[in-house]
DNA sequence: TCTGGGGTCCTCAGACGA
DNA sequence: TCTGTCGTCTGAGGACCC
Protein backbone atom coordinates (compact mmCIF):
# COMPACT_ATOMS: atom_id res chain seq x y z
CA UNK A 1 0.00 0.00 0.00
CA UNK A 2 1.72 3.13 -1.39
CA UNK A 3 1.17 5.97 1.58
CA UNK A 4 0.02 8.23 -0.86
CA UNK A 5 -0.16 11.64 1.93
CA UNK A 6 3.77 11.53 1.63
CA UNK A 7 3.46 12.40 -1.95
CA UNK A 8 2.05 15.44 -1.76
CA UNK A 9 4.86 17.06 0.90
CA UNK A 10 8.20 18.12 -1.90
CA UNK A 11 11.42 16.62 -1.01
CA UNK A 12 14.12 18.31 -2.41
CA UNK A 13 17.52 17.82 -2.27
CA UNK A 14 20.89 19.73 -2.07
CA UNK A 15 24.56 18.50 -3.52
CA UNK A 16 27.18 20.19 -2.46
CA UNK A 17 30.73 19.28 -3.33
CA UNK A 18 33.54 19.21 -0.94
CA UNK A 19 35.84 21.10 -1.61
CA UNK A 20 35.41 20.91 -5.14
CA UNK A 21 38.18 22.42 -7.40
CA UNK A 22 41.00 21.70 -5.18
CA UNK A 23 39.51 17.58 -4.53
CA UNK A 24 39.73 18.10 -8.47
CA UNK A 25 43.06 18.68 -8.03
CA UNK A 26 44.16 15.76 -6.06
CA UNK A 27 42.17 13.67 -8.22
CA UNK A 28 44.61 14.70 -11.23
CA UNK A 29 47.47 14.93 -8.93
CA UNK A 30 47.23 11.48 -6.22
CA UNK A 31 51.11 12.41 -4.96
CA UNK A 32 49.28 15.36 -3.26
CA UNK A 33 46.95 13.27 -0.87
CA UNK A 34 46.87 14.82 2.95
CA UNK A 35 48.68 17.66 1.69
CA UNK A 36 47.27 21.14 2.47
CA UNK A 37 46.52 22.43 -1.26
CA UNK A 38 45.01 25.78 -2.00
CA UNK A 39 43.63 26.28 -5.97
CA UNK A 40 42.85 30.27 -7.11
CA UNK A 41 44.83 33.26 -8.57
CA UNK A 42 48.72 32.74 -7.37
CA UNK A 43 49.68 35.90 -7.62
CA UNK A 44 50.04 38.76 -5.43
CA UNK A 45 46.05 40.19 -6.30
CA UNK A 46 45.05 37.05 -6.64
CA UNK A 47 42.53 35.04 -3.91
CA UNK A 48 41.89 31.08 -2.66
CA UNK A 49 38.94 30.03 -4.98
CA UNK A 50 39.15 26.34 -3.11
CA UNK A 51 41.46 24.44 -0.65
CA UNK A 52 41.48 21.18 1.11
CA UNK A 53 40.13 20.70 4.30
CA UNK A 54 44.34 20.40 5.76
CA UNK A 55 44.14 23.93 4.59
CA UNK A 56 41.42 25.04 6.43
CA UNK A 57 42.98 23.72 9.37
CA UNK A 58 44.83 26.88 9.10
CA UNK A 59 42.61 29.41 8.79
CA UNK A 60 42.79 29.14 4.93
CA UNK A 61 39.47 30.07 3.33
CA UNK A 62 37.74 30.50 -0.19
CA UNK A 63 37.63 34.36 -0.91
CA UNK A 64 40.62 35.05 1.29
CA UNK A 65 43.16 36.90 -0.36
CA UNK A 66 45.99 34.48 -1.78
CA UNK A 67 49.21 36.60 0.50
CA UNK A 68 47.06 36.02 3.41
CA UNK A 69 47.09 32.33 2.85
CA UNK A 70 50.61 32.11 2.10
CA UNK A 71 50.86 33.72 5.69
CA UNK A 72 48.62 31.50 7.09
CA UNK A 73 49.62 27.78 5.37
CA UNK A 74 53.59 28.83 3.88
CA UNK A 75 54.10 24.71 2.99
CA UNK A 76 50.63 24.26 1.15
CA UNK A 77 50.90 23.69 -2.45
CA UNK A 78 49.24 26.60 -4.57
CA UNK A 79 47.89 25.83 -8.03
CA UNK A 80 46.18 27.51 -10.36
CA UNK A 81 42.54 27.63 -11.29
CA UNK A 82 41.72 25.30 -14.33
CA UNK A 83 37.98 26.35 -15.01
CA UNK A 84 37.75 24.05 -18.05
CA UNK A 85 38.90 20.70 -16.11
CA UNK A 86 36.36 21.56 -13.34
CA UNK A 87 34.08 22.00 -15.59
CA UNK A 88 34.27 18.56 -17.31
CA UNK A 89 34.00 16.80 -13.81
CA UNK A 90 30.76 19.46 -13.38
CA UNK A 91 29.09 17.86 -16.92
CA UNK A 92 29.59 14.13 -15.16
CA UNK A 93 28.05 15.23 -11.80
CA UNK A 94 25.26 16.56 -13.27
CA UNK A 95 24.60 13.60 -15.56
CA UNK A 96 24.60 11.61 -12.59
CA UNK A 97 21.57 14.34 -11.13
CA UNK A 98 19.62 13.59 -14.33
CA UNK A 99 19.80 9.81 -13.93
CA UNK A 100 17.89 10.69 -10.37
CA UNK A 101 15.26 13.43 -11.95
CA UNK A 102 14.85 15.56 -14.45
CA UNK A 103 14.49 18.61 -12.34
CA UNK A 104 17.75 19.70 -11.42
CA UNK A 105 18.65 23.65 -10.77
CA UNK A 106 22.44 23.61 -11.00
CA UNK A 107 23.89 26.31 -8.72
CA UNK A 108 27.73 27.58 -9.92
CA UNK A 109 29.67 23.94 -11.03
CA UNK A 110 29.82 22.36 -7.51
CA UNK A 111 26.07 22.27 -6.11
CA UNK A 112 22.74 22.21 -7.48
CA UNK A 113 19.30 21.51 -5.93
CA UNK A 114 17.39 18.21 -6.72
CA UNK A 115 13.43 18.08 -6.85
CA UNK A 116 12.75 13.77 -6.05
CA UNK A 117 8.83 14.43 -5.28
CA UNK A 118 8.42 12.45 -8.19
CA UNK A 119 11.16 10.29 -7.60
CA UNK A 120 10.30 8.18 -4.66
CA UNK A 121 8.12 5.85 -5.94
CA UNK A 122 10.79 4.41 -7.85
CA UNK A 123 13.99 5.42 -6.28
CA UNK A 124 13.06 4.78 -2.69
CA UNK A 125 13.16 7.73 0.32
CA UNK A 126 14.58 10.90 0.13
CA UNK A 127 17.09 9.53 2.62
CA UNK A 128 17.61 6.84 0.65
CA UNK A 129 18.02 8.37 -3.04
CA UNK A 130 20.97 11.13 -1.29
CA UNK A 131 22.59 8.31 0.35
CA UNK A 132 22.74 6.12 -3.14
CA UNK A 133 23.78 9.38 -4.62
CA UNK A 134 26.32 10.16 -2.91
CA UNK A 135 27.94 6.44 -2.79
CA UNK A 136 27.50 7.07 -6.67
CA UNK A 137 29.78 9.80 -6.71
CA UNK A 138 32.67 8.50 -4.39
CA UNK A 139 32.82 5.05 -6.21
CA UNK A 140 32.20 6.61 -9.76
CA UNK A 141 34.67 9.82 -9.68
CA UNK A 142 36.04 9.53 -6.59
CA UNK A 143 34.80 12.57 -5.16
CA UNK A 144 33.25 13.29 -1.65
CA UNK A 145 29.41 15.24 -1.58
CA UNK A 146 27.70 16.62 1.36
CA UNK A 147 23.89 16.25 0.92
CA UNK A 148 20.95 18.19 2.64
CA UNK A 149 17.00 17.05 2.33
CA UNK A 150 13.97 19.24 2.99
CA UNK A 151 10.94 20.49 2.04
CA UNK A 152 11.94 23.61 0.08
CA UNK A 153 15.34 24.47 -0.85
CA UNK A 154 16.27 26.47 1.98
CA UNK A 155 16.35 23.82 4.25
CA UNK A 156 17.98 21.95 2.28
CA UNK A 157 20.99 24.19 1.18
CA UNK A 158 21.21 24.60 5.44
CA UNK A 159 21.04 20.84 5.61
CA UNK A 160 23.88 19.95 3.32
CA UNK A 161 25.92 22.58 5.33
CA UNK A 162 25.32 20.70 8.24
CA UNK A 163 25.95 17.15 6.41
CA UNK A 164 29.59 19.04 6.26
CA UNK A 165 33.29 17.97 7.25
CA UNK A 166 33.92 20.64 10.73
CA UNK A 167 37.39 21.99 10.92
CA UNK A 168 39.43 22.90 13.73
CA UNK A 169 43.09 23.43 14.26
CA UNK A 170 43.85 20.26 15.88
CA UNK A 171 41.61 18.29 13.42
CA UNK A 172 39.12 17.41 10.59
CA UNK A 173 35.99 15.81 11.75
CA UNK A 174 34.04 13.82 9.37
CA UNK A 175 30.44 15.46 8.81
CA UNK A 176 27.50 12.78 8.47
CA UNK A 177 27.37 13.44 4.78
CA UNK A 178 23.47 13.47 4.55
CA UNK A 179 21.45 15.48 6.38
CA UNK A 180 17.63 15.50 6.52
CA UNK A 181 15.04 17.77 8.51
CA UNK A 182 11.83 16.42 8.48
CA UNK A 183 8.64 18.51 8.36
CA UNK A 184 7.73 20.00 11.85
CA UNK A 185 11.69 19.78 13.08
CA UNK A 186 12.34 23.28 10.64
CA UNK A 187 11.65 25.78 12.99
CA UNK A 188 14.00 24.28 15.76
CA UNK A 189 16.52 23.53 13.15
CA UNK A 190 16.35 27.31 11.39
CA UNK A 191 16.04 28.84 14.47
CA UNK A 192 19.61 28.02 15.87
CA UNK A 193 21.56 28.84 13.03
CA UNK A 194 23.11 32.72 13.02
CA UNK A 195 21.94 35.22 10.62
CA UNK A 196 25.01 34.77 8.57
CA UNK A 197 23.51 31.12 7.25
CA UNK A 198 20.37 32.72 6.08
CA UNK A 199 20.63 33.41 1.83
CA UNK A 200 20.78 36.94 1.20
CA UNK A 201 22.70 38.09 4.37
CA UNK A 202 25.95 39.16 3.81
CA UNK A 203 28.42 41.26 5.54
CA UNK A 204 26.63 44.75 4.72
CA UNK A 205 22.66 42.92 6.28
CA UNK A 206 24.07 41.17 9.01
CA UNK A 207 25.98 44.67 10.37
CA UNK A 208 22.75 46.07 9.86
CA UNK A 209 20.83 43.13 11.83
CA UNK A 210 23.95 43.18 14.57
CA UNK A 211 23.15 46.63 15.37
CA UNK A 212 19.22 45.58 16.25
CA UNK A 213 21.02 43.11 18.66
CA UNK A 214 19.65 40.41 16.37
CA UNK A 215 22.29 37.26 15.93
CA UNK A 216 20.61 34.21 15.30
CA UNK A 217 17.62 33.35 12.51
CA UNK A 218 15.42 33.09 15.86
CA UNK A 219 16.15 36.66 16.56
CA UNK A 220 14.68 37.42 12.57
CA UNK A 221 11.48 35.89 13.20
CA UNK A 222 10.93 37.48 16.52
CA UNK A 223 11.42 41.56 15.48
CA UNK A 224 9.11 40.95 12.55
CA UNK A 225 8.80 41.84 9.21
CA UNK A 226 7.61 45.52 9.82
CA UNK A 227 10.95 45.98 11.99
CA UNK A 228 13.10 44.00 9.26
CA UNK A 229 11.10 46.29 6.50
CA UNK A 230 12.04 49.41 8.04
CA UNK A 231 16.14 48.28 8.39
CA UNK A 232 16.38 46.64 4.94
CA UNK A 233 14.16 47.82 2.14
CA UNK A 234 10.56 46.55 1.10
CA UNK A 235 11.67 43.28 -0.61
CA UNK A 236 14.46 42.56 1.16
CA UNK A 237 13.03 42.39 4.64
CA UNK A 238 10.01 41.15 3.77
CA UNK A 239 12.20 38.26 2.22
CA UNK A 240 14.21 37.85 5.39
CA UNK A 241 10.97 37.17 7.47
CA UNK A 242 9.52 34.66 5.17
CA UNK A 243 13.03 32.90 5.31
CA UNK A 244 13.01 33.03 8.57
CA UNK A 245 9.81 31.21 9.23
CA UNK A 246 10.79 28.18 6.65
CA UNK A 247 9.08 29.84 4.35
CA UNK A 248 10.53 29.32 1.00
CA UNK A 249 8.26 28.31 -1.98
CA UNK A 250 11.20 28.79 -4.79
CA UNK A 251 10.80 25.82 -7.18
CA UNK A 252 13.34 24.08 -8.06
CA UNK A 253 13.81 25.70 -11.45
CA UNK A 254 15.48 23.14 -14.46
CA UNK A 255 17.20 24.76 -17.71
CA UNK A 256 17.76 28.29 -16.50
CA UNK A 257 18.80 31.10 -18.83
CA UNK A 258 21.44 32.98 -18.82
CA UNK A 259 20.89 36.87 -17.92
CA UNK A 260 23.88 38.44 -19.12
CA UNK A 261 27.29 37.06 -20.48
CA UNK A 262 30.61 38.85 -19.43
CA UNK A 263 34.62 38.81 -19.31
CA UNK A 264 36.79 40.72 -16.59
CA UNK A 265 40.33 40.89 -15.65
CA UNK A 266 42.54 42.35 -12.69
CA UNK A 267 45.66 43.05 -14.12
CA UNK A 268 48.97 42.28 -12.10
CA UNK A 269 49.24 46.10 -12.43
CA UNK A 270 47.91 49.25 -12.33
CA UNK A 271 47.08 50.50 -15.87
CA UNK A 272 46.85 54.03 -16.95
CA UNK A 273 47.61 53.56 -20.73
CA UNK A 274 44.60 53.59 -23.14
CA UNK A 275 45.69 52.04 -25.80
CA UNK A 276 46.63 49.10 -23.53
CA UNK A 277 42.97 48.87 -22.23
CA UNK A 278 41.35 49.30 -25.71
CA UNK A 279 43.28 46.27 -26.30
CA UNK A 280 41.92 43.95 -23.03
CA UNK A 281 38.56 45.23 -24.17
CA UNK A 282 38.87 43.86 -27.81
CA UNK A 283 40.05 40.35 -26.05
CA UNK A 284 37.29 40.49 -24.04
CA UNK A 285 34.49 41.34 -26.13
CA UNK A 286 36.23 38.81 -28.74
CA UNK A 287 35.73 36.12 -25.60
CA UNK A 288 32.05 37.45 -24.78
CA UNK A 289 31.50 36.62 -28.59
CA UNK A 290 32.74 33.40 -28.16
CA UNK A 291 30.44 32.30 -25.70
CA UNK A 292 27.26 34.54 -27.57
CA UNK A 293 28.27 32.18 -30.61
CA UNK A 294 28.54 29.21 -28.43
CA UNK A 295 24.95 29.81 -26.62
CA UNK A 296 23.44 31.57 -29.95
CA UNK A 297 22.29 34.69 -27.73
CA UNK A 298 22.79 38.12 -28.87
CA UNK A 299 22.22 41.77 -26.05
CA UNK A 300 21.12 44.90 -26.21
CA UNK A 301 22.70 46.20 -23.31
CA UNK A 302 26.40 46.44 -22.99
CA UNK A 303 28.41 47.09 -19.69
CA UNK A 304 31.74 48.73 -19.20
CA UNK A 305 33.28 48.15 -15.72
CA UNK A 306 36.64 49.80 -14.63
CA UNK A 307 37.73 49.21 -10.77
CA UNK A 308 40.43 51.45 -9.97
CA UNK A 309 43.56 51.53 -7.77
CA UNK A 310 42.13 52.56 -4.74
CA UNK A 311 39.48 49.41 -5.24
CA UNK A 312 36.51 52.32 -6.09
CA UNK A 313 34.68 51.03 -9.31
CA UNK A 314 32.16 51.77 -11.38
CA UNK A 315 30.12 50.84 -14.39
CA UNK A 316 28.49 52.53 -17.18
CA UNK A 317 26.39 50.96 -19.80
CA UNK A 318 24.80 51.71 -23.22
CA UNK A 319 21.70 50.30 -24.48
CA UNK A 320 21.00 49.88 -28.00
CA UNK A 321 18.04 49.61 -30.27
CA UNK A 322 18.86 45.98 -31.83
CA UNK A 323 20.44 43.82 -30.14
CA UNK A 324 24.33 42.59 -31.10
CA UNK A 325 26.73 39.59 -30.81
CA UNK A 326 29.95 40.07 -33.01
CA UNK A 327 32.88 40.78 -30.95
CA UNK A 328 34.08 44.20 -32.76
CA UNK A 329 30.95 45.55 -32.36
CA UNK A 330 30.70 44.99 -29.01
CA UNK A 331 34.57 46.33 -28.29
CA UNK A 332 32.89 49.63 -30.34
CA UNK A 333 30.62 50.24 -27.97
CA UNK A 334 32.75 49.53 -24.73
CA UNK A 335 35.90 51.62 -25.83
CA UNK A 336 33.19 54.63 -26.41
CA UNK A 337 31.84 54.19 -22.70
CA UNK A 338 36.21 54.18 -21.84
CA UNK A 339 36.61 57.09 -23.65
CA UNK A 340 34.15 59.11 -21.41
CA UNK A 341 35.69 57.71 -18.04
CA UNK A 342 38.77 59.34 -16.01
CA UNK A 343 41.68 56.92 -16.14
CA UNK A 344 44.34 58.58 -14.21
CA UNK A 345 44.40 57.27 -11.03
CA UNK A 346 44.70 53.68 -12.83
CA UNK A 347 42.55 50.68 -13.79
CA UNK A 348 42.76 47.50 -11.40
CA UNK A 349 40.34 45.39 -12.87
CA UNK A 350 38.47 46.21 -16.55
CA UNK A 351 35.42 44.33 -17.39
CA UNK A 352 32.45 44.24 -20.52
CA UNK A 353 29.18 42.35 -19.94
CA UNK A 354 26.15 42.07 -22.49
CA UNK A 355 22.80 42.16 -21.03
CA UNK A 356 19.52 42.13 -22.76
CA UNK A 357 19.59 38.34 -24.35
CA UNK A 358 17.52 36.96 -26.81
CA UNK A 359 18.24 34.70 -29.50
CA UNK A 360 21.28 35.88 -32.27
CA UNK A 361 19.54 35.98 -35.47
CA UNK A 362 17.91 39.46 -34.29
CA UNK A 363 21.21 40.46 -34.31
CA UNK A 364 21.80 40.36 -37.86
CA UNK A 365 20.42 43.49 -38.81
CA UNK A 366 22.67 45.37 -36.48
CA UNK A 367 25.80 43.50 -37.19
CA UNK A 368 24.99 44.72 -41.38
CA UNK A 369 24.73 48.07 -39.96
CA UNK A 370 27.75 47.91 -38.05
CA UNK A 371 29.46 46.30 -41.64
CA UNK A 372 27.79 49.07 -43.47
CA UNK A 373 29.71 51.91 -41.67
CA UNK A 374 32.82 50.26 -41.76
CA UNK A 375 32.71 49.81 -45.46
CA UNK A 376 31.88 53.18 -45.49
CA UNK A 377 34.74 53.85 -43.70
CA UNK A 378 37.39 51.93 -45.36
CA UNK A 379 35.84 52.99 -48.72
CA UNK A 380 34.29 49.06 -49.02
CA UNK A 381 37.44 47.41 -48.36
CA UNK A 382 35.54 44.46 -46.35
CA UNK A 383 33.84 41.96 -48.22
CA UNK A 384 32.67 39.05 -45.97
CA UNK A 385 30.14 39.99 -42.71
CA UNK A 386 30.36 39.59 -39.40
CA UNK A 387 28.36 36.31 -39.53
CA UNK A 388 30.90 34.77 -41.67
CA UNK A 389 33.80 35.72 -39.74
CA UNK A 390 32.45 34.40 -36.86
CA UNK A 391 31.44 31.41 -37.86
CA UNK A 392 35.21 30.89 -39.68
CA UNK A 393 36.03 31.62 -36.10
CA UNK A 394 33.98 28.71 -34.62
CA UNK A 395 35.17 26.31 -37.22
CA UNK A 396 38.73 26.97 -36.05
CA UNK A 397 38.60 27.01 -32.42
CA UNK A 398 36.77 24.12 -32.74
CA UNK A 399 39.63 22.01 -34.81
CA UNK A 400 41.93 23.45 -32.73
CA UNK A 401 41.04 24.90 -29.91
CA UNK A 402 39.81 28.16 -27.95
CA UNK A 403 43.42 30.22 -28.55
CA UNK A 404 44.09 29.49 -32.22
CA UNK A 405 42.50 32.24 -33.25
CA UNK A 406 41.28 35.77 -32.31
CA UNK A 407 41.89 39.75 -32.93
CA UNK A 408 45.77 40.19 -32.80
CA UNK A 409 45.23 42.64 -29.96
CA UNK A 410 44.66 39.35 -27.74
CA UNK A 411 47.81 37.85 -28.79
CA UNK A 412 49.60 38.31 -25.75
CA UNK A 413 46.09 36.92 -23.75
CA UNK A 414 45.96 33.79 -26.03
CA UNK A 415 49.44 32.93 -25.45
CA UNK A 416 49.30 33.21 -21.86
CA UNK A 417 48.25 30.10 -19.65
CA UNK A 418 45.06 29.96 -18.30
CA UNK A 419 44.68 31.59 -15.19
CA UNK A 420 42.07 32.52 -11.97
CA UNK A 421 43.26 35.96 -11.12
CA UNK A 422 46.28 37.22 -11.77
CA UNK A 423 48.90 33.89 -11.69
CA UNK A 424 52.37 34.37 -10.32
CA UNK A 425 53.84 34.47 -13.76
CA UNK A 426 52.42 37.39 -14.43
C1' DT B 1 51.87 42.22 -1.71
C1' DC B 2 44.69 43.76 0.16
C1' DT B 3 40.48 42.24 -1.62
C1' DG B 4 38.99 37.05 -8.46
C1' DG B 5 35.57 36.16 -11.83
C1' DG B 6 30.99 35.27 -13.36
C1' DG B 7 26.80 36.10 -12.33
C1' DT B 8 21.66 37.73 -10.16
C1' DC B 9 18.62 40.82 -8.05
C1' DC B 10 17.22 45.12 -5.98
C1' DT B 11 16.90 50.17 -5.37
C1' DC B 12 16.95 54.71 -6.84
C1' DA B 13 17.00 58.65 -9.94
C1' DG B 14 16.07 60.78 -14.22
C1' DA B 15 14.02 60.91 -18.83
C1' DC B 16 10.13 60.37 -21.51
C1' DG B 17 5.60 59.41 -23.39
C1' DA B 18 0.63 58.68 -22.61
C1' DT C 1 -1.93 74.50 -24.46
C1' DC C 2 -0.14 73.71 -19.99
C1' DT C 3 0.50 70.92 -15.90
C1' DG C 4 0.53 66.94 -13.00
C1' DT C 5 0.61 61.95 -12.61
C1' DC C 6 1.79 57.46 -13.66
C1' DG C 7 4.21 53.67 -15.83
C1' DT C 8 8.19 52.20 -18.21
C1' DC C 9 12.80 52.27 -19.61
C1' DT C 10 17.55 53.21 -18.81
C1' DG C 11 21.69 53.89 -16.24
C1' DA C 12 24.31 53.48 -12.06
C1' DG C 13 25.50 51.35 -7.96
C1' DG C 14 25.19 48.12 -4.03
C1' DA C 15 24.71 43.61 -2.00
C1' DC C 16 24.99 39.02 -2.47
C1' DC C 17 25.96 34.23 -4.22
C1' DC C 18 29.34 30.33 -5.58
Amino acid sequence: MVDRSMELVPAILHVDMDAFFASVELLDHPELAGRPVIVGGTGGRGVVASCTYEARRYGVRSAMPMFRARELCPNAVFLDGRHARYGEVSTQLHEMFLSVTPLVEPIGLDEAFLDVTGSRRLLGSPLEIARTLRDRIAAELSLRCSVGVGRSKLIAKLASEAAKPTVSPEAVEVGPGVRVVEPGDELDFLHALPIEALWGVGPATAKRLHGLGVKTVGDIARVGEAVLVRQLGRSHGAHLAALAMGHDPSPVVAGREAKSIGHEQTFARDVTEIGELRAKLVAMSDAVAEVLAREGLAGRTVTLKVRFGDFTTLTRSHTLDLPLDAGAAIAAVAEALLEAVDLVAGVRLLGVSLSGLGPANAARQLSFGFEEAERAERGAALQISWEEVARALAAIRTRFGKRAVGPVSTLDERAAPEWWGPSSGD
